[in-house]
RNA sequence: GGCCAGGUAGCUCAGUUGGUAGAGCAGCGGACUGAAAAUCCGCGUGUCGGCGGUUCGAUUCCGUCCCUGGCCA
């Protein structure tokens, strides 16, 4: 934003959860009034029960970029999501046309499986990726079975050229993080995150992928009483820590390091670094 | 003041019929090609409350002191 006030920029979130409507208050969206300032993109797109995808948000993103440069502004994408900005960057494999209804079929029967034994599907199918999560076992084996090919040969013979090249500024306030943490979880409880929760839960089916979102589930149990509202705060700021945690492992092993600027946002010269950083070149 | 139950990993606790101990959570590290705020994998030395005693050997048994909780005065 404080860039913004120096440059006409067009702002696109990477976030994999401020893509959901009505998800407002714990996704940390901008609010109206940035939204005001400064034109946002990738927020409030799909509802709150639909299934999103890098993929589909890369496609989106393109569309998003071309946009912003339509209207001479600069684009900056924001956000947090780094397997989106990857899926941007180096695009995904190339998938051939699948039946939606054989792939709805056969989704479903994989995920009565539990995670032990769909390990050994796919040891057998595809053992390249047999190590991975349950997120990726599914879909693993899912892509064998509906096109007789592992997904770990798609990868190596069905790759596509990149389709944007960017530099990265990551923003990591170190050991500081985890107070500035609870600040803003306390912060989203004084903005009414309770009360929000508590209108989603009557709207939106608790099966919803929306409600993966961080900190959603424990303020749920606690509107739904099994959680008293000190153990939800804790459970909010806990899960927030560890899905920074995450983040951070992955910026720091998955982004091209030549690409990568990293910076400490309470150093006093932080945003000079930033502007540095900026006018190295006018992609992000 | 008396009686009882406890004091073991950052937290909650298990355990050792005497051979110096282990789970969950937290934390740390890692993976990641269409669910990614998702999904997974790896990492456990801590005066076993203090001091004495018995013993080849005590966190474990005995004594004593300290601390916490409960009950009784």
């Amino acid at each position: 934003m404080r860039l913004a006030e120096r440059i006409p920029l067009g702002i696109v979130s990477a976030d994999s959860r401020q893509i959901y409507r009505g998800f407002d208050i714990g996704t940390a969206k901008p609010t109206p009034e940035e939204r005001a300032r400064v034109p946002h993109y990738g927020i409030d797109v799909v509802s709150p029960e639909q299934r999103y995808s890098a993929a589909a948000w890369a496609d989106d993103a393109q569309r998003w970029l071309e946009a912003i440069t339509a209207t001479a502004r600069t684009p900056v994408i924001v956000g947090g999501t780094g397997f989106y900005l990857r899926a941007l960057t180096q695009p995904l494999f190339e998938e051939p046309a699948l039946d939606p209804a054989r792939r709805a079929r056969l989704l479903a029967a994989l995920d009565a499986l539990d995670t032990a034994e769909l390990r050994r599907w796919c040891r057998r199918l595809d053992p390249a990726r047999a190590e991975l999560g349950r997120t990726q076992l599914l879909r693993a084996v899912e892509i064998v079975l509906l096109t007789g090919v592992p997904i770990s040969r798609w990868h190596r013979e069905s790759s596509r050229p990149p389709r944007a090249r960017a530099r990265y500024l990551v923003i990591d306030p170190g050991a500081a993080l985890a107070a500035a943490i609870e600040r803003r979880v306390d912060a989203m409880f004084t903005a009414g995150w309770l009360a929000e929760v508590e209108r989603l839960r009557v709207a939106v089916p608790p099966d919803a992928p929306a409600w993966k979102a961080t900190g959603y589930g424990a303020v749920r149990d606690w509107v739904e009483g099994r959680l008293t509202s000190d153990a939800a705060r804790q459970r909010v700021i806990v899960e927030t820590r560890q899905y920074a945690k995450r983040q951070r492992t992955w910026f720091r092993h998955q982004l091209p390091d030549a690409e990568v600027t990293r910076i400490d946002p309470r150093a006093p010269e932080a945003m000079e670094a930033a502007w540095r950083w900026w006018q190295r070149g006018d992609e992000a």
